[in-house]
DNA sequence: GTAGACCTTGACCCTGACGTCAACGCCAGC
DNA sequence: GCTGGCGTTGACGTCAGGGTCAAGGTCTAC
């Protein structure tokens, strides 16, 4: 198949593909027309880097799955290779997710620290416009219309 | 002060405080030879915006904490505009938390799975080098040697 | 009166994973 | 034989948060 059709069976761009064939993580068969020629196992080696892109991999990181699964195994973890980055990635992911925690629960505790003291404290500035939602005043400089 | 001593006293660079007045996020007062010009408050400021920065803000959302200082309040966070910010980043750190922890359980089951079936099954097909990374067995995992 | 530290602006470079154009080649259908 | 849809390469843009020059102005000390 070309290269819009494989795109389209895998949900993602021509753009895409092109890229990782620069990457050399996907290379491609050539027509004689010049045109890239891909076939089903392109499409499963492409299934392989999607999911672990799902899974926040880098492109790179994907590399030893995608060779191993073209060295002919069934599936792309079969390699000790493979077997290192899921290692890797785990403990990646769990110093990635205690930290977020301890941030959560730094800003929580800040957060309800702020809503206390707002609720606690009449403003001890009333003619502070940032304190209110908008009245009247139009201190905010330059107009900025732009709420998401 | 001048910009090399409030970077200094920051613990950041001078490249980064000229990009912070480049957004408007921290402008300067210049002295007639055309020189940056900062004071205390501006330290403050720039301490608010690195204490959000580390807990993962974009520049662009920590302006309202730097507003909210500048305002004249005490702590950043004083205004309903930055509890808002507030909020919504604890939302989005639910929902990245939540999602990271679905992502380890699934490549932790995965990384189970294939260690089960290399240890189970002796390579069928013994011959393809992919499948022996290392000289010998290098099978068990817990590698703590190769950090960046 | 000059070295050297400090400041200025401007411009280009970096990462990752692409998006978007431009200019052109190939091919099928009418 | 022309239109339209695909394909090609190459180059530049994007986003954040700066890094790293380069060329030159300013200030302070000796």
């Amino acid at each position: 198949m070309r290269i819009g059709e494989l795109a389209r069976q895998a949900g993602t761009t021509t753009r895409t593909l092109r890229y990782y064939e620069a990457r050399g993580l996907l290379p491609a068969r050539r027509a004689e027309n010049g045109y890239r020629r891909y076939d089903e196992e392109d499409l499963r080696l492409l299934h392989q880097i999607r999911l672990l892109q799902d899974f926040g991999f880098e492109l790179e990181e994907t590399r030893p799955f995608v060779d191993c699964l073209r060295a002919g195994h069934s599936s792309g973890d079969a390699c000790p290779a493979s077997l290192d980055v899921y290692r890797r990635k785990l403990a990646e992911l769990d110093a990635v997710i205690g930290r977020l925690g301890q941030v959560r629960e730094q800003m929580s505790a800040q957060l309800a620290r702020a809503e206390l003291e707002a609720s606690a404290a009449t403003p001890p500035a009333p003619r502070c416009e940032l304190t209110q939602a908008a009245p009247k005043g139009h201190t905010r400089g330059a107009d900025d219309g732009a709420d998401e």
